[in-house]
DNA sequence: TATGAATGAGGGTTCATTCAT
DNA sequence: CATGAATGAACCCTCATTCAT
């Protein structure tokens, strides 16, 4: 009955769905709930998104999105490449402290069926930034040498453990400066 | 088709539940799937657990369990607290490799509302491990000086955060030794 | 197959509730029994009514109301309280004759756990209409001198009694206006 | 395991059965708590009863067979007819009061389709006793002339509605003596 | 574009009954 | 006689999805 742009709905819907999943998580989430959050009927939804899947899977997508483009943006512009790493670190975290849900719901459907390639896609454009930051750091002399992929890719694990603590401790004391001074400086004493 | 030993049975079931919950995970798999993996009929699995949830929560702690042991075990008698946290990384990394599935089952259920507790004290347990060797580590001057239980948290995290790595990408490279180099020595070049 | 205002297919489903719990009885009558008579589908049922107790009940309490309702009416406006008590037995005889089905179901159903203040509700209205003749027939002294609400009790037991038998009893040969002169006179003969 | 006699076995059951039903009636009750309660296995019951049916049905007659022996035997030799009658409320009243949760039992599964030719001959016998003692009263010239098979089956409502009035109103307190006068007297005033 | 009543397959769970021991 | 693990049909209920309006 309301007159509402198409994509005014989508976005209401989409909103509403992060809400209801965040709670609920994806199997125990139901259209129902996200129409009602939504304001919108149980058949609207339909008319927007294929399925629950792909419902889904586009709100992901767009949440993933944002962040590729928030860490693109606020590295990008650092010149000091242990800097750049740094902030790459605490960007992470401090999304991961706003947005628990929203990591504890990706985690939770890890391994899912579907979503999977392109969660892949996301995860290697990350670990893009990270390469390039370590290459920079090679070619001014401040990192070691090492296999760039490889070290990004442990880089990004770290990283990805570190999001995770912040999420599933509820009183996570560790800070973005010293999750990134561990990674920089190593637990042995430099001699 | 009667009478097999009770805990003969309680182990199929609970082997079988391992395959059928690793493969579709905890909310599609269901018990009839369970049922017919581990042949025994639908009715049977109630006479062991309580419901889908404690069959889930027993098969959990069980392989908690057995983790625990294994690295409080392998831990305990190295003397060098550097090579004591490489063990302890190895073993990590080692048992991902061998069990994704158990893995990306755990972490798929993250944040689910039952098992939190469960899961927080093996998380606990863990972490005491690590802050054993952190102690010894300053005291024969070979670690830094650290805040032990919050580095412990961290390197936990970083931890937890390669064993996901070596989970969810299926072409992991990276080997526990380059990883416990990387959380010992960081990622800046000494001096 | 799509589209019936809520409220009929409420209706139906309530009458086809009537006809299978009469038959089958609260526990062996079953949900796709019902739906089926309402032809309607399962899922369908439970968008009228909360579960099996629910609809159950809101059916009894249906029937209660309508039986209230036309008691209260039929003896308001009687002037002789031997008329009104006699009227009072007669519109549950009657009744009971042409609903015997759901005596039996509210019969059967007597000591369940659920829907008991329910019937106590509707058992003291009822009280309470004999109650009140009670008290006008005393008044205008025709009724000997009574403790009021244990004898009003009695007499409604002695009713449920009369009603139960004509239900089940297939042939029952009594007739209100035999029970009520009974009731009135008792079985003494007058000196 | 146990060397038990089987007719103890079978009465064992008989009582375990009786206190299971009692508190579940027979829809919720299983077989489990009956074994149970009578400390014999599962399988064991069905040495003794065909089925669950069988074991209720069995229950139930020999309550009534009980029952029916003691009414017939107090009433057996009492000279005056009023008496036998008070006598014979009495005795019911008291049987319900002492006994509420088998009156309920069987109230709950009145109209059951198994057992009610068993019932039916239980009414008949009681019915039968009545019209004895309605006859000597209209013999010996204190009772009104009455069609007597009839009159007997509106007593015996009457006395199911007594007896079902003590067993529903949890405190309820019509005594035999007050049931029995109003019975034999009537509500109106003589002359 | 929007609604929401309706569908129906499928899930978790129970329980009377059987049968190898 | 006795056991109790095992069976499997059947029950209540949920929910993604459809479709007449």
């Amino acid at each position: 009955m309301n007159k509402r742009s198409g994509i005014k709905s989508k976005k209401r819907i989409l909103d509403a769905a992060m809400r209801v999943f965040s709670e609920y998580g994806y199997a125990k989430a139901n259209m129902r709930m996200i129409a009602k959050a939504s304001d919108i009927s149980t058949g609207g939804l339909y008319l927007y998104f294929k399925n629950k899947e792909d419902l889904y899977l586009t709100l992901m997508k767009s949440k993933m999105d944002d962040f590729a483009g928030m860490t693109m943006e606020s590295v990008s512009d650092i010149a000091d490449p242990a800097d750049a790493m740094a902030a790459f670190i605490t960007i992470n975290l401090n999304y991961a402290k706003k947005h628990k849900e929203l990591i504890l719901l990706q985690g939770r459907e890890l391994g899912f069926t579907f979503g999977l390639e392109m969660k892949r896609k996301f995860f290697k454009k990350q670990r893009g930034l990270i390469e390039d930051i370590i290459r920079q750091g090679m070619q001014s002399g401040i990192f070691r040498k090492v296999n760039v992929p490889e070290t990004a890719k442990v880089i990004f694990s770290i990283i990805r453990g570190f999001v995770l603590g912040i999420v599933v401790e509820p009183d996570a004391l560790f800070t973005p400066a010293e999750c990134s001074k561990l990674l920089l400086n190593g637990l042995l004493k430099k001699e």
